[in-house]
DNA sequence: TTCTCTACTGTGAACGCTCACATACGCAGG
DNA sequence: CCTGCGTATGTGAGCGTTCACAGTAGAGAA
């Protein structure tokens, strides 16, 4: 990492600046900047006048040195890469938290960590203070980065729940079961008895809570578990596909299917025109996320709508939270069921 | 933005403690953290074993206090933000920067500029000098913020080529009109004569350049433009299947559809299928990007490739070159015809 | 020897900011 | 009158680096 210094760039003004233009010390200045408690009306007016004549900005390092904090956060990634391409969450999620750290006026680093290579190196960077916290993706259970920062104290929230025993650390989710049960219930109502589910993998909490509320559901309706009607997919739409065929192979009466991904439900969508079933006269489908996809398949996906504009926000704000001293938080967001074409 | 410090971190090591552990000067070890010139082999290696004892991490602030320079560069999204959850290639590109990046230990800031106070927010957080350069995404024409950046000397490489003025700025793009010369030249090649195009927005070079490969190749050969072959979208889905219908209306006797991005091109197989036409008997279809889209469809999209994983890492390599001193670049890279099923 | 040159090492200053402290100014109460 | 207190302001120190400069040591040349 060798940069010369650009030509063509001037120095910026600095605080020193400011404080001569406004005639008053640096101090003041610095007060000023930090929220102007204990400035008198004038001086806050001349300060405030004398940075929008000098076009004065902040130099965060210098301000970051002395404080120990950097003002920035960081974004990190820690599943396989892949998923940011398939999911389209993802990208909301990224969207949503970049805007509400904007908000706040600090800088999102983007981390990810595919290889174990990346993961030290993020971890050393992470730990060395050079983020004040940190939002973390990765659903899979035991991902070792999210108990290393953890230990090393640093912020963190995670998105989706954490599988682990119920470690302190903070997350944000939407709630899978009560969306798995609303789905199902929606299922039910439509007269279908032999409900299908494809879940997400079950090392990943979605995926056992998705299906935690399915056969809840059913159950309390009186209809047997049938375990022929259950398969595993991985969120992929190619596992989507093989999952239904699975499905009408071992249970060709099947008559409704729960997926517990848009993208994978698309899968289940074409494997299901391939057989020869029409959606939704033959069997109703009923999909998760509410992504993008879910209005672009045909017929259009009924789903459970996942409230990632305000999953992003909440994560943002439970770790600027922490960061200022509050204890870990878990914050469990309703989900909602869109009606579309599917079922 | 306020945050107190958080209690349960403990104060890192500094450039202090490895000079005490290693019996050397501050100096030393600034020189081994930096390239290592004028150190003895052993200083060199007594520093080094201190540094793996403590721990340290240099503290990238008050590097950048003295230095002048953030070592972090921005990736800046002025495109209205519903392109990030739509397009897959700015998925990669994201990734293949970052990764590039960190291959250098440079961070990567994520900033999107999607109204007019977030670009206002952004232009002076880079202007300011957070960030030695800019990695920029956006295709439109006549965009304040690259000529503001520009103009403020920060060094700027931009994704795509540049519609204005050929002004003075980097950027990196694949060969839009060798691609679609390529795309054109492979359905004349099945026989089609009545081949429409579906374009992208003529405000983009992308657009434009796609355009201009397509007549150029009909031209030559021998094939006369039908300007109601010709119709406009704006890269999305809907879009191509708009497109489509418009086609088939002005000219019922098309035999192949050139759509400029595969999103567009999964809207076009849509409205060709409601219409009747099979894909790729009676008409054939050619997409650009070959986004993870373009497997996805059925039929699989015939498509052209950008090499985006190469596109991403000659943007952080022209950056960091110009950031060095260099003048700017200009690198147009090759894309390739992958042949699937719908052509 | 003495002088120069090269390779290496240590030291003080400075980067731009915040924080703790000192100070100054009313204005109340004793 | 002095004391005390709350508000408002200025000042010095120091955050952890790098950089320029001043050395030091040893080798080779005069």
């Amino acid at each position: 990492m060798t940069m010369s210094n650009t030509a063509g760039r001037r120095k910026p003004p600095t605080i020193h600046d400011v404080a001569r233009v406004a005639g008053v010390s640096r101090g003041t200045v610095s007060r000023v900047l930090n929220g102007g408690h204990y400035v008198s009306p004038a001086a806050q007016e001349a300060v405030n006048a004398a940075i929008r004549k000098t076009g004065y900005v902040v130099n965060r390092h210098a301000r970051s040195l002395i404080t120990g904090r950097s003002d920035s956060i960081g974004f990190l990634l820690t599943e396989p890469q892949e998923k940011l391409f398939e999911d389209p969450n993802f990208n909301v999620l990224l969207r949503g938290c970049t805007q509400a750290l904007a908000a706040h006026d600090i800088p999102l680093l983007l981390m990810l960590a595919g290889t174990e290579d990346e993961r030290r190196r993020i971890t050393r960077y992470i730990t060395a203070g050079h983020v004040d916290g940190v939002l973390l993706v990765s659903s899979h259970s035991g991902d070792p980065v999210a108990e290393e920062l953890r230990e090393a104290g640093v912020p963190l929230v995670q998105c989706g729940k954490p599988m682990g025993l119920g470690s302190k650390v903070s997350y944000v989710a939407a709630d899978d079961r009560d969306g798995a049960r609303d789905m199902v219930r929606h299922l039910l109502s439509l007269g279908r008895r032999r409900i299908g589910v494809v879940t997400g993998p079950l090392d990943t909490p979605g995926g056992v809570e998705r299906l935690a509320g399915y056969k809840e559901v059913l159950t309390d309706g009186g209809v047997e578990i049938d375990e022929r009607l259950v398969v595993t997919g991985d969120y992929s739409r190619a596992s989507g596909a093989a999952g239904a065929e699975r499905l009408l192979e071992r249970a060709p009466d099947m008559d409704a299917v729960f997926v517990a991904s848009d993208l994978m439900a698309q899968g289940v969508l074409s494997a299901l025109r391939r057989a020869g079933r029409r959606v939704p006269e033959d069997v109703s489908v009923g999909g998760f996320d509410d992504s993008p996809a879910a209005t672009e398949s045909a017929p259009a996906l009924t789903t459970i709508r996942q409230p990632w504009d305000r999953i992003s926000s909440e994560m943002v704000r439970v770790l600027l939270a922490q960061i200022g001293g509050d204890d870990p938080a878990a914050v469990i967001l309703p989900t909602v069921l869109v009606r579309r074409d599917s079922a």
